[in-house]
DNA sequence: GGAACTTTTCTTGTATACCAAAATAGAGTA
DNA sequence: TACTCTATTTTGGTATACAAGAAAAGTTCC
């Protein structure tokens, strides 16, 4: 509301929640390697970094553990996560579970007359981006449009299930690049297109094999890396 | 609170974690109705009640904001969530979607020679404590059997995922009672059965059917307590 | 009397300092 | 070398203080 009008500047943020800020720049710095696997992360340190006082960086940290970035355990602190082919593999089981869902239901809606007009803006976006060639953008705008997709499906609950998901998601698609832009962006034309004519059944099953196609190659380009 | 020779006393309740404890009894407290909905939680209030200071009780407000119980609001606290038929139904949705897939996982890993013994347990102990008509026993297990099938499922994403509707399921079942406990003994037993016997598409297909035939008595029963 | 404006009183969000207990590291000893 | 005992580090927790936003209470003006 009003705080979206304070300035920008950082020196001047005093009313902006600290322990949002500390939150983003500590996921910030799991997801580029900052901060690797296993890599402990101290209270004191992380509040000396930020310049900030042990309360948002406590915060923050609790955030982090619940969505699954960091482990914490007693009078041990925080480290940070190791990512293992089974939590990739547990990642996509669940979001075929709640995406696809989310697809049919977001087909549903559209034919009940909500708008999907976001949802075709973020498509036609990321074909230009793909056509470009600007790969963050890509990766960006592809988790956009999944995120639109339960948006539109309008469950709260489930815009909230979803949403530790996607920081996941972020993480490992950093670590491994999926498929080929073309196919995935015929993917989301078909997708997006069976929501956007409301089509629920064609719009599940879209989705669903569009989830699924994903897997292997991921599991395939993290091999290497992971431990299973 | 100030003069208080807290020092040697407080150390008394061991180091165990303050926070899980203010967790529990607020939580408490609003499953039971002692805090009732759109009421607020201030943290000095909640830090004198309970005898800790604020910072765990933050930690907890956190946490059951997290869980979907609280609302906060920048600058003005934690109030009780009001709960509404939009939440019951999106409730009901979700726990389709993510169930039901648990409860085809748990019956393919039961095929594969994981072993469902504390299932068959938490079944027979449920059916005598219908018998028996211990009402508080009978939804404690009821509760149980579907966490117990969710764990079988083998999947920690998928457990963490599900851990929240568990308490929106308990408060929203504290406020309406479910259908019969003959009915849902007998939905129970063949869903079990049909994970027991490793029957994954007969799992799913009875886990759906049991989670969805729930939804109308529960509304129901709520329509005259909450709004829409 | 009621509406708009101005204090005043909460309450939260944060900073700082401090303490106790546990984990870790290190030193000394058999 | 292996082991025990101490010292350091680090966390989890607490108390206290203060600034700022929100709500409440006065106050003024029509």
């Amino acid at each position: 509301m009003v705080a979206d009008a304070m300035p920008e500047s950082l020196k001047g943020r005093d009313d902006e929640a600290r322990a949002e800020h500390v939150y983003q720049l500590v996921l910030e710095g799991i997801v580029t390697g900052e901060f690797g696997q296993g890599m402990r992360l101290r209270e004191r340190e992380l509040s000396e970094m930020y310049d900030v006082s042990r309360i948002p960086v406590r915060e923050a940290i609790q955030r982090l553990e619940q969505d699954g970035f960091v482990a914490t355990f007693p009078r041990r602190g925080a480290v940070v996560r190791q990512l293992t082919l089974t939590d990739v593999n547990e990642l996509f089981d669940v979001r075929l579970c709640l995406e696809a869902f989310a697809a049919r239901m977001a087909a549903t809606r559209v034919a009940e007359g909500h708008s999907g007009g976001r949802l075709q803006e973020l498509l036609e976006e990321s074909r230009t981006a793909i056509d470009e060639g600007r790969t963050d953008d890509v990766v960006r705008l592809s988790t956009q449009i999944h995120a639109e997709i339960v948006r539109l499906s309008g469950n709260r609950l489930l815009i909230d299930s979803v949403k530790p998901l996607f920081g996941r998601m972020r993480w490992i698609f950093g670590l491994a690049h999926n498929r080929s832009n073309e196919l995935q962006r015929d993917e989301h034309s078909a997708l997006c297109d069976a929501i956007l004519k409301g089509r629920p059944d064609l719009a599940y099953s879209l989705a669903y094999s569009h989830i699924e196609l994903g897997r292997e190659p991921v599991l395939a380009g993290l091999a290497n890396q992971l431990e299973p």
